[in-house]
RNA sequence: GGGCCUGUAGCUCAGCAUGGAUAGAGUGCUGGACUUCUAAUCCAGUGGUCAAGGGAUCGAAGCCCUUCGGGCCCGCCA
C-alpha cells in the first residue's frame, strides 16, 4: 500500500471522534500540508464545523486533537491543533516506509481499479497523410498516447485508435501534383516521402492553384474518385496515401507512441454506414429537413446557442462532418460492425497494429468501446460538440464520446524567422497548406544531436552506439515533457532554441536523476535487502518516501481527470526530491552497513518508481547520461 | 454579432474542479558549492496591486456579475 493508508487511517479515525462527540457528518477533507511545518497531512474539519458548534476552528481542531492523541493509529505519530484552524498530522515514516518502499519495487506498483476492465477508444494522431509531422501533431500524438498509457494502469481496456483520412481533400492534392502537377513520384534521394509530399508537392500545388484554374478543377475531380473508391486514380491515391502513412508512421513510433487499429475513411465511406446514421438520426429525429431560409432543402442539426448545421446539402451529398457521425458511432459500438482486420504491422512494443478491411476472409475483431475520447485540437470544438450531442442522444448517456481539446502550438517570432517569415515580433499558427512548420523528425534530430555532444562530453568511455542510443532517449524525453507538461488549454509557443534547453523543469532533468541513482546501485554491486527498519530518517529521505508513495493517487488523479500533466508534474517532483536527497544524504560511504543498506533501499525504490512514472509518459530512461 | 479558451514574478508556467495557514516552480539576474554516489545537479538571494472593478462569504488567486486585454472558432469547403 501507499500514503493513502496515511489519509484513509486519518479520514476513519477523525470521522469517528465526531461521531463520538455527536457532531453533525461533514464532508472534510484530509490534504497534503502546504508547508513541511505544519507536518504532513491537515485536516479543515475545525472550518467546516465552526459554524454550526457556534466555536472557533482553532477550538474545533484542539478537542479533536486531544481525542486523537488517545488513540493515535499505526500511522500517525503526532496531532496537534493550529491557531490557522487546521487539525495537523505528522506521519510515522518508521511504520509508513516499510509498507511504501515493499510496495513500490512490485511490478503493478501505482496500478489503480477505477476502469474496472471497461473498455475504452483513445483516437489521436489522426493526420491527413498527405505531409510529414510537425510539432503541433506531436502535441496531440502526446496527449493521446500518455492518456491511453494512463487509462491503462487505471485498469481500463484501452483501444488507440489512428484515423486516415484518405480521401479527403488534402490528398487530394498531392495527387493533383503527380498526375497534373509534374512531380515524380519517387522522393528526391535522401529525402523521406512524407516529407517530400508535404514540403514539396503539397506546398507548391496549393500555390499553384492560384494561377491556374484549370489545376483547381482537376482536384474536385480527384476527390469525388478518391471517395468514390474504384478508379485507376482512387488506386493511385490508395498506394500514395499508404506510402505517406508509412512513414508517418515511423515518426510516431520513434516518439514512442503504438496504436491498435488503423481505420481508413475510404472505408467508412465504401461501407456505407452513413445511409445507417442518417436513417437512425431521422427517425430519432436529431435531424430536421429545413424547409425554408437559407438552408432550404438541407438535412440539418438545430445549434442551441449557435448556427444550424448542414448536414446533408439540398443536392443530397454529406457535408465534412456527416462523414466523421457514423465513424464515432462505431467507435462507441453503435452499429453493427462493417469491418475485417488484418495485421498491419507488429510495433517495437509487439504490439499488433491492426488495420481496418471490407475483405471478409480477414479477422472479425473489436475496437469499439463504452467510452471514446477522441483527442483533436480546440480548434475543432464546434463540430466535435456536434458530434458529442448526436451520440450521447444514440447512447442515451451524458459523456460517453469525450473530446479531449487542446490548444494547438505556435511557432516563435524567432522560429518564423528562421522559416524567412516576418511576423512582426508576434507568434504565428502553422499552416500545412502555407508550409508554416517545423518538422517533427527535424526537431527530434536536432535534439539528438545537441544531445550526443553532452552526453560524449560526460561519458568519454561510452561507446557509439550507446552514445546514440541515449541522444535519442533523451532527445524524445525533452520533446515529451515540452508536450505535455502544460495544461492543455494553455497555448504552447514552439521556439527551436529554447527547446534545445536540458536544464530545470524538462525531460532531461528527470531522467538524469534516473541515471543518478542507476550509477549508484551499479557501483553498490549488491542488492539491497528491503527487511529493515526505517528509522532515524532524515527530512530529504521522508520526503522521498513521501512523493514515492503519491504515486496511485497521481495516478487517479491524472485518469478521472484525463490530465496528462499530472503525471509530468509528478515526475519532476520525483526527481527534485532525489536530487535533494542525492546531494544531502552519502550512500555509498554511509556511517554504517545497515545505513547503506537503508539508503539503498531507498534509492532503489526511487528508480523502480520513476521509471514507472517516466514510462506513463512515454519517456525511456538511459542508466548514464 | 455569437460561441469556446485565456490573463498569477522580467519571461514560461503550477495552484482554481473541492474557498482556509506567510501565493509556488522553472528560467533570468546576483552570489556560493565539483580531489566526493556524474555540476544535465544543489544551496542562498532577487523578483507578485494573482488583468481591473463590484458581489456573496467569518475568509477569495479560486465562486458569481461587469469591464478590459490576448488567442481560436462560426461555409450547402474539407
Amino acid at each position: 500500500m501507499t500514503l493513502r493508508l496515511f489519509f484513509d487511517e486519518i479520514r476513519s479515525n477523525v470521522a469517528e471522534i465526531c461521531n463520538k462527540l455527536g457532531y453533525a457528518p461533514t464532508d472534510f477533507d484530509i490534504t497534503e500540508t502546504s508547508r513541511p511545518e505544519f507536518g504532513d497531512a491537515s485536516c479543515n474539519i475545525g472550518f467546516l464545523l465552526a459554524r454550526s458548534l457556534k466555536k472557533r476552528p482553532f477550538d474545533i481542531a484542539e478537542i479533536i486533537s486531544s481525542e486523537y492523541n488517545k488513540i493515535k493509529g499505526k500511522f500517525v505519530l503526532g496531532v496537534s491543533a493550529h491557531d490557522s484552524g487546521y487539525l495537523n498530522f505528522t506521519a510515522n515514516y518508521s511504520a509508513l516506509a516499510g509498507h511504501i518502499i515493499t510496495d513500490s519495487i512490485n511490478s503493478d506498483y501505482g496500478k489503480i481499479d477505477l476502469g474496472k476492465n471497461s473498455k475504452i477508444v483513445v483516437e489521436h494522431t489522426s493526420v491527413n497523410p498527405n505531409k510529414a509531422l510537425h510539432v503541433g501533431h506531436v502535441r496531440n500524438i502526446i496527449i493521446g498516447d500518455v492518456v491511453s498509457r494512463i487509462l491503462q494502469k487505471a485498469s481500463y481496456d484501452v483501444s488507440v485508435l489512428n484515423y486516415v483520412d484518405d480521401s479527403g481533400l488534402q490528398v487530394a492534392d498531392i495527387i493533383v501534383g503527380f498526375k497534373y502537377g509534374g512531380y515524380s513520384d519517387k522522393p528526391p534521394e535522401g529525402q523521406k516521402f512524407d516529407h517530400y509530399c508535404g514540403d514539396i508537392v503539397y506546398v507548391n500545388i496549393t500555390e499553384r492553384y492560384e494561377n491556374d484554374k484549370s489545376l483547381a478543377e482537376k482536384r474536385t475531380l480527384i476527390l469525388k474518385e478518391l471517395e468514390e473508391g474504384k478508379s485507376d486514380i482512387a488506386k493511385f491515391g490508395d498506394a500514395i496515401t499508404r506510402r505517406v502513412l508509412e512513414e508517418q508512421l515511423k515518426t510516431c513510433w520513434r516518439l514512442g507512441a503504438t496504436y491498435d487499429c488503423l481505420n481508413f475513411e475510404s472505408q467508412i465511406i465504401q461501407s456505407n454506414l452513413w445511409n445507417t446514421i442518417f436513417e437512425k438520426m431521422k427517425s430519432m429525429n436529431i435531424i430536421e429537413l429545413e424547409r425554408e431560409g437559407k438552408n432550404a432543402g438541407c438535412w440539418i442539426i438545430k445549434g442551441e446557442s449557435e448556427d444550424d448545421k448542414v448536414l446533408v446539402r439540398s443536392n443530397g451529398v454529406a457535408t465534412y462532418i456527416a462523414k466523421d457521425i457514423p465513424y464515432a458511432a462505431w467507435k462507441l459500438g453503435i452499429l453493427d460492425d462493417p469491418f475485417f482486420y488484418k495485421q498491419y504491422a507488429i510495433q517495437k512494443n509487439n504490439r499488433i497494429l491492426w488495420e481496418t478491411t471490407l475483405d471478409n476472409k480477414d479477422a472479425k475483431l473489436k475496437f469499439s468501446g463504452e467510452r471514446v475520447i477522441t483527442v483533436i485540437d480546440s480548434r475543432q470544438s464546434r463540430l466535435q460538440n456536434i458530434i458529442k450531442k448526436i451520440m450521447n442522444d444514440f447512447k442515451s448517456k451524458e459523456n460517453s464520446y469525450i473530446h479531449l481539446g487542446y490548444e494547438s502550438v505556435t511557432l516563435s517570432a524567432d522560429t518564423a524567422k528562421s522559416l524567412n517569415l516576418d511576423t512582426g515580433g508576434k507568434s504565428i499558427q502553422m499552416s500545412g497548406r502555407k508550409g508554416i512548420y517545423v518538422n517533427a523528425d527535424y526537431v527530434l534530430d536536432i535534439l539528438s544531436a545537441k544531445t550526443y555532444e553532452e552526453a560524449k562530453k560526460r561519458n568519454p568511455d561510452l561507446d557509439e552506439i550507446r552514445l546514440l542510443q541515449i541522444s535519442e532517449q533523451v532527445a524524445i524525453g525533452a520533446l515529451r515533457y515540452a508536450m505535455i507538461k502544460q495544461d492543455l488549454d494553455k497555448l504552447i509557443t514552439f521556439d527551436m532554441t529554447e527547446s534545445l534547453s536540458l536544464e530545470g523543469d524538462t525531460g532531461p532533468y528527470i531522467q538524469y536523476a534516473y541515471a543518478r541513482a542507476m550509477r549508484i546501485l551499479e557501483k553498490a554491486e549488491i542488492m539491497p535487502k528491503f527487511d529493515v527498519v526505517f528509522d532515524q530518517l532524515t527530512s530529504h529521505e521522508k520526503e522521498l518516501i513521501k512523493t514515492i508513495g503519491k504515486f496511485d493517487m497521481q495516478i487517479e488523479d491524472a485518469a478521472k481527470n484525463l490530465s496528462p500533466k499530472t503525471i509530468a508534474k509528478y515526475c519532476y517532483k520525483m526527481a527534485v526530491s532525489f536530487n535533494a536527497f542525492y546531494e544531502h544524504v552519502k550512500v555509498l560511504t554511509a556511517e554504517s552497513e545497515s545505513l547503506k543498506n537503508t539508503r539503498l533501499c531507498l534509492v532503489y525504490s526511487f528508480k523502480e518508481t520513476i521509471s514507472k512514472a517516466l514510462h506513463l509518459l512515454g519517456i525511456e530512461a538511459p542508466d548514464r547520461m
